[in-house]
DNA sequence: AGCACGCCGACT
DNA sequence: GTCGGCGTGCTC
């Protein structure tokens, strides 16, 4: 078919180049672009993805691809040159940029291990060695070969190198290189096929009878389910098969990640708004790409216009991608567009196991489904011909990733539409203040969905002045007497409140009644918080648990006061306050055993709980109709925050909080306790408000030139070593400012800020640093950060990692 | 990333 | 004088 000899291959290492390889003859029908390759480099093996052919190999001398292990490309290679764009703007090495957007556990390399050799053996009885060396030899003696990783990472590993390599060549052991294989695989299952029937003169026991009955019926028929009518199934089915009646063979299964059956639905009539929303969409759907901001309260219908949209893409034979936020269930939209498009989606699901995300993936890529539902990493689906991209929430913040690729799923969907050429539909009730900013500039068209859906009206709320209560003692501070009031009330209606903290565990601040100190984590600068539940201080950032009754770290003494609440005390007051009450309490802590935010999901749903208390999981992506009241415990808990975004969060987060009262057809209230009632950010979102929320947010980010008026890239700069972060992040420092001096011309004008310590100086033993630069040209930035990753003394050191973030979203 | 090459201090 | 530290550079 190609007649070009040579492939341009991306390797998934730290390097900037692309690497050309020769296609050995028998291969040269099978390779395809988007495509694995197992190739040599340098004196290694391992993975690279091929992206595309080449006639010569431009000067080099080509080595040989050793291995095609794919049947069909991983990805389209229309999806290449969105690769390169990834790369390029967040600078990062393509060949990783593809690995992070596969699914994991693809990726093959060489393994050097250790293994003993008989002279190794013989030397061990002796006495000619080192005790480091007897050490090496007797632990490869007693686990066998073992990976070299292990031991030139270990502690104390000063000089490994050298001593394996002498030990090598006095052949007391050996070092060899093993492939490390796939760590996935399609799952295949037994299946027996009818071969003949059996003569009614052979005399077979009932449950051969029955068996053979089964697969005769079925034609074929996988032995998991024969085993279901006959336990017995694996041993009878060997028999009979030896006696020619039926046949074994595997056949490849896909693993439903749906726990639940989702009954179908018939699409509802569109409200007029939803109508001309939907018209407005179709009527410029072939005119290729297009941007749209959707803004509409909750509850106006904006899951319906999305599937209505989706299937207008369907009907012209194309493929959609719905990006919705990532929470730890399956959301309400995901449910809905289960109901509506059924076997043709395919859902990306956080939750799936590595099997289950690479059988999803196969779907995708062989065309059995051309709809795409899921978290951030669905923007990468395989889909060959995508007709429309939603990205549903777009404000929340689980769009962009936090670690290595750091991208933005929801700038992605714009920047795939356009390479698709195809319509992108970003919707919100509280959009972010980059994408209605996109849209004042006319980079994105609005529309609008201002009524809801059967004319609920949105939800009474009333402000509670926690200042007032500031000198109480007791609960009274935490919950005030409005909310108690209210939640009686709603108590003897017999319908259910949520309390909304977004802060779990019982004190948030234990302090010594001794010295007056914090109980600080071991390898964080932060103060760990109490658990009541597992009796137990524990630090929200690397996770260290340390007992209850550890004694304080400065002076020894026991006794610590419980300053602080979170979603723990306010369970605790909730049920000493209303013991009539059922209560419950959802945040990771009680989500985190498996099926138990199923369990008290379900719990609220059928109406067995009447007070449920939790963190922002509970914001996001349920509908619970019996909710009349929602009490927000706190309101600027977010607002202090020494972030830029600090405002935009608070007032997403209430307003979505908000929302979740009076969903069904009782009308909802909502008490909003907070210290600062007449900041901007809580009134608007008291009057669910985008508007107000943007025109007062907006004039302070042009004042100071942050996002949307402007791009930032972060460098963030960590390493174990305080002294030497600091040195380090000065000298990246400086690095930036010479290169801005020297190369940036002063129309494009870059501003930096920092280097400075970050908003929490340690976390894991690591301490932090961190860089910022700033300009109203993205383009600017990109250039001088790309100028900068040249530099190998500051980005290649060991023992300070200095990472790029592009248009970073937390700032601390 | 991993591995080789190459240049300077502390040891036989 | 050499052994071995790790800074620098390359891998098609």
């Amino acid at each position: 078919m190609n007649t070009f000899p040579y492939i341009d291959v991306a390797v998934a290492l730290p390097v900037t180049n692309t690497y050309v390889y020769k296609v050995p003859d028998h291969f040269r029908h099978i390779a395809l672009p988007g495509m694995r390759a197992l190739v040599p480099f340098g004196r290694r093996r391992l993975t690279g993805y091929i992206l595309g052919f080449q006639k010569d190999s431009g000067g080099y001398q080509a080595k040989s691809i050793l291995d095609l292990p794919d049947d069909i490309p991983l990805f389209p290679p229309s999806m290449i040159p969105l690769f390169q764009w990834i790369s390029r703007y967040y600078i990062h090495p393509l060949g990783e940029v593809i690995k992070t957007a596969l699914p994991v556990g693809l990726n093959r390399y060489d393994v050097s291990t250790l293994t003993l050799t008989p002279e190794g053996k013989d030397a061990l009885a002796t006495n000619a060695l080192t005790p480091r060396e007897r050490e090496i030899l007797h632990t490869l003696k007693k686990k066998g070969p073992l990976p070299i990783k292990g031991f030139t990472s270990a502690k104390n590993s000063s000089g490994i190198h050298a001593l394996i390599k002498k030990m090598a060549t006095q052949k007391l052991i050996q070092v060899a290189t093993k492939l490390k294989k796939d760590q996935i695989h399609m799952k295949k299952e037994a299946f027996y096929r009818h071969e003949q029937l059996a003569p009614a003169t052979v005399k077979l026991s009932a449950k051969r009878r029955l068996l053979l009955d089964l697969v005769a019926r079925n034609k074929e028929i996988a032995l998991s389910e024969l085993k279901k009518e006959i336990p017995t199934a694996p041993k009878l089915a060997k028999i009979l098969e030896n006696q020619g009646y039926i046949q074994r063979f595997e056949k490849q299964v896909f693993r439903d990640p749906l726990g639940e059956p989702v009954i179908p639905d018939i699409p509802p009539a569109l409200t007029r708004e939803q109508k001309e929303v939907v018209d407005q969409v179709r009527n410029k759907m072939d005119q290729g790409f297009h941007s749209y901001l959707l803004s509409g309260v909750t509850g106006s219908g904006k899951t319906e216009v999305y599937m209505r949209l989706v299937s207008l893409a369907e009907k012209k034979g194309k493929g959609a991608i719905v990006l919705v936020p990532e929470i730890s269930l399956i959301t309400q939209t995901e449910r809905r567009f289960r109901a509506r498009f059924g076997n043709r989606i395919a859902v990306l699901h956080s939750k799936l196991t590595k099997g289950e995300l690479l059988d999803q993936w196969h779907r995708i890529l062989k065309g059995d489904v051309s709809i795409v539902i899921g978290a951030r990493s669905a923007i990468f689906a395989p889909l060959e011909s995508v007709g429309i991209i939603i990205v549903d929430e777009e404000h929340d913040a689980s769009y962009k990733q936090e670690s290595g690729l750091r991208y933005n799923a929801r700038d992605l969907a714009v920047v795939r539409a356009k390479f698709c050429d195809i319509p992108v539909v970003l919707g919100s009730a509280t959009p972010s203040m980059q994408s209605y900013y996109n849209a004042c500039q006319g980079k994105f068209t609005e529309l609008k969905l201002q009524k809801r859906v059967n004319r609920r009206p949105l939800p009474e709320i009333h402000m509670v002045d926690l200042r007032k209560y500031k000198d109480f003692r007791g609960t009274e501070k935490i919950i005030t007497p409005e909310l108690s009031r209210e939640i009686h009330g709603c108590l003897t209606r017999g319908e259910q409140t949520l309390i909304f903290l977004n802060r779990r565990g019982f004190a948030t601040f234990p302090v010594c009644e001794s010295c007056g100190e914090t109980i600080k984590c071991r390898f964080c600068d932060v103060t760990m918080t109490l658990h009541k539940d597992t009796d137990e201080f524990r630090c929200h950032l690397c996770g260290f648990a340390t007992g209850m009754y550890q004694k304080c770290t400065h002076c020894g003494a026991s006794r610590v006061k419980p300053l602080g609440f979170g979603t723990e005390k306010i369970e605790a007051m909730l049920k000493t306050m209303f013991p009539e009450a059922r209560v419950a309490r959802l945040d990771q802590d009680t989500g985190s055993k498996k099926g138990a935010t199923i369990r008290i999901l379900k719990q609220v749903q059928n109406r067995t709980v009447d007070i449920i208390v939790g963190t922002q999981m509970l914001a996001k992506g349920h509908d619970f109709p019996a909710i009349t009241l929602v009490g927000i415990i706190c309101a600027d808990m977010s607002l202090n925050f020494p972030d830029f975004r600090s405002g935009e969060r608070t007032f997403q987060l209430l307003a979505q909080v908000a929302g979740r009262a009076g969903r069904g057809d009782l009308p909802g209230k909502v008490i909003m306790q907070t210290y600062t009632p007449d900041h901007f950010s809580i009134e608007a979102s008291k009057n669910q408000d985008f508007m107000e929320f943007y025109t007062r947010e907006f004039p302070f980010r042009q004042a100071l030139s942050y996002p949307p008026v402007s791009r930032i890239i972060q460098f963030k700069i960590s390493g174990i070593n305080k002294e030497k972060v600091e040195k380090h992040a000065l000298m990246v420092g400086q690095l930036c400012q010479r290169l801005i001096q020297e190369k940036m011309p002063s129309s494009h004008a870059v501003e930096m800020l920092g280097p400075i310590e970050a908003g929490i100086p340690k976390i894991a033993l690591r301490y932090r640093w961190q860089l910022l630069i700033k300009s109203p040209s993205a383009t600017a930035l990109n250039r001088l950060v790309t100028r900068m990753t040249s530099d190998k003394k500051a980005f290649a050191s060991k023992e300070v990692k200095v990472s790029i973030d592009v248009d970073p979203y937390f700032m601390l």
